[in-house]
DNA sequence: ATGAAGCTTGTAGCGACTATAAGGTCAAGT
DNA sequence: ACTTGACCTTATAGTCGCTACAAGCTTCAT
């Protein structure tokens, strides 16, 4: 059996996050309090890390910190149905798609302005025109 | 000739914006101080009306506010080359097209992990358990 | 005259960190 | 034994782009 433990150094380390953020997700209750050594230096075990680990995934799959508590919420109660799991994953999945979706609307956009630049001076500049300026005559010579 | 006036809440209304917004965007200083009139009401014209416009037109292609001043400067000097402001919008450009991509693995992950879910409980959840999670006995019955 | 809508200012809050300060602890080297 | 440097502790403030709230003044329609 392993019994390794890790200082919160250690567990940014092997997880990939930095030391504040560790201590942050403590401060707001995502992850418990942390046992502490003779000196109230910070001790985790394999099981925390794995915890840790398992919000930083869901993290960069796009969830909010709420999110993942609700996450974890289920995740700890192993006898539960898995729906309410499924369902939070289908629901991230649309709204990445959706993000994708707005987001190829603006590549298109910024596509059409860029191919607009004639290369010439602000005065005649489509894009600025495109987006709806007209400066005022403050530089006109 | 149009003499036009605005307050803010028409302001507001004729840009989109809200007029806590307007405010907000004039103490960073993003837009230019707004004449007042005798009982200190913010007054605006046509020509800071289409500035505010250009700068919810850029915020909705991604800018940033700070990237938006650096446009508003250039945009300012009309006898200047229009060279930086193709090159910020081909650096936006790039950005997108990278967060397209970012999105797009998660959005493959996503559905990799709904796909797996076989509707069983928390405990043989493939989800939870390819997100690097193995909860504790807490809830073993 | 009254009430609602709109304006003013200032301050505090959101999410998810990040940065800074001021100090305590530990291991290694001299 | 002492110093150095890396690590740990706490608390507080800052980031971005707003949004919300409070407390009061103005304008307008009824």
């Amino acid at each position: 059996m392993s019994t390794r433990t890790f200082t919160v150094g250690q567990l940014a380390q092997a997880t990939g996050t930095r030391a504040v953020t560790i201590r942050y997700y403590e401060r707001i209750g995502l992850l418990p309090s942390a046992a502490r050594n003779a000196s109230g230096y910070r001790v985790y075990t394999a099981q925390e890390r794995d915890r840790l680990r398992f919000v930083r995934r869901s993290r960069a799959l796009g969830f909010s910190l709420e999110d993942i508590r609700d996450l974890l919420e289920l995740a700890d109660h192993r006898r539960s149905s898995c729906a309410a799991v499924d369902a939070k994953i289908t629901q991230k999945l649309e709204q990445v798609r959706q993000s994708i979706c707005d987001m190829q609307g603006l590549e298109q956009e910024l596509e059409r302005l860029s191919s607009c630049c004639q290369g010439g001076v602000i005065e005649e500049c489509r894009i600025i025109e495109s987006l709806g300026y007209e400066p005022g005559d403050g530089h006109r010579r």
